[in-house]
DNA sequence: GAGGGCCACATGTACCGACAAGTTCAGCGA
DNA sequence: TCGCTGAACTTGTCGGTACATGTGGCCCTC
């Protein structure tokens, strides 16, 4: 039988909990570059002596720093502040004719940004999900092509991405639904075959990670995903729906809508 | 001394570990709709017998449900199974002369769905912060307009949104830096002033909340926020930055690009 | 010099105990 | 009836211990 010191303090300016107070100072510590981003934290143990607090006490701590994003921790080496620099896609230019949403594309812009891109390819017919087959207006369970890529950046993982286009569409462009890359890029094949994309409309959303995605993309706690849903339309109906997932801590999606001479070349 | 009995299997099907199995199988169950949103989870120890676990390993595989943002706790109550009613935003459509964006768009929108909007507003002058003087384009530390609006919906809070404008602005336009409404809107009021914001560059990205954001914003662990970042520009220089944060699991941010005569009104 | 074994140290998992503090409700008393 | 108190739940915090497991470097051997 021991009896523990707890916090006494009941009055309006309640002392935070020991845990948060380890959080507190090394996020402080953290933010004033202290610890710049790259760098490693003390040990466990260290800690544990300098703020007078068992393992697990500090262990909290730690762990509210990680579910923040701040740091990541590796068995046997120890706890690294994360860094940051966000990768800029420019979602209202990525798709037309010319610069069609593709692997190029996308092997372009990683490769003007100095990084080595790298993706695998994938495809299939299944029934849409529900979300998709309200996006495509078909009826649920119907059967639509699934073309998936998983890309990354530096042998990073970066973002999946799945592109979903209703069975209908296959009868008028069946390459679609064969395996490997179409080369001309989508949506120059489907304009060929008489099918434009006139128009397209974009959600995005943020959400943590389902243990799927975070095998995928090797996420570990505290890294929110950020999901964009682009549904691509012709002149008369749905044609397309491709969900993307990113790592949304490394990746800034970006719109320029209406008029921005005046935004120039700078930035 | 004791003995625990720890995982044995180092072979390639590893077991996971146990807290790990405490959240897949909740994780399952919930997902199949055995605790559907808004449920309450069995307590700490009925699941500490149900998998034979102590309370602190039970305590840790919820802990991982909780950073998944699947479900939340509270002391005294229990685990609550979270639900996810997003709140769309149409980002393209949101300013012009005619429909600005000004807490009545916000009104006017919270009110078609349903809810009850509530928002409370502050004017002040400070330096711009780093990432706001580079894209208003004015030098790092000189005085700004800064109107903060922070919003709820049902008395929930939902989201906060900082506008800057440059200082040189209020110049031409001196009730930017008043406190209290603009009645007409500030798009409108600055358009009168011969500062018409032509067009407008979007930023969206995720990340978990700041502490002070989780304090606004009163959220817990495990869930992202969705970060959009609008600079807007007259013909020939930027003058307004304005920077909300969102709840990424309760908001979802449209843009329609292109023609979308297909999509008629539904959806 | 190259390779392997081993030790030191890092975090990860799992258990135990005790007490603090928020919530609900039955039950008692004015 | 109303209001309070306390019991019986809940989760939150803090301490301890033991052992598993991943990493890197030292050192010995071949």
């Amino acid at each position: 039988m021991y009896r523990q010191v707890q916090r006494v303090r009941h009055d309006d300016g309640m002392t935070p909990p020991k845990y948060r107070q380890v959080a507190d100072a090394l996020r402080r510590e953290i933010d004033s570059g202290k610890y710049p981003p790259g760098s490693r934290l003390p040990s466990e143990s260290e800690l544990s002596g300098r703020f007078d607090a068992s393992r697990n006490t500090v262990r909290s701590g730690l762990g509210v720093l990680v579910s923040e994003g701040l740091i990541t921790s590796s068995q046997g080496l120890g706890y690294e502040v994360r860094s940051h620099e966000v990768f800029e896609l420019n979602a209202s230019k990525f798709e037309n004719l010319n610069f069609p949403q593709n692997g190029d594309a996308y092997n372009t812009d990683v490769t003007n940004a100095g990084r080595r891109p790298h993706q695998t390819f994938r495809v299939e017919m299944l029934p849409a999900p529900k979300d998709v087959s309200e996006r495509l207006r078909i009826e649920a369970g119907t059967k639509s092509v699934l073309r998936f890529c998983h890309r990354y950046v530096d042998d990073v993982p970066w973002s999946t991405q799945a592109t979903y286009y209703p069975g209908w569409l296959v009868e008028e462009a069946p390459r679609l639904a064969e395996p490997g890359d179409i080369a001309e890029g989508t949506t120059r094949y489907l304009a060929d075959h008489g099918i434009t994309q006139v128009g397209y409309f974009d959600e995005l959303s943020a959400r943590m990670p389902t243990p799927d995605e975070a095998r995928l993309l090797e996420v570990g706690a505290g890294v929110p995903m950020l999901l964009w849903m682009r549904t691509g339309y012709s002149e008369s109906k749905p044609i397309r729906c491709t969900i993307t997932t990113f790592r949304g801590d490394l990746n800034r999606m970006n719109y320029e809508i209406g008029d921005l001479s005046a935004r120039g070349e700078s930035l």
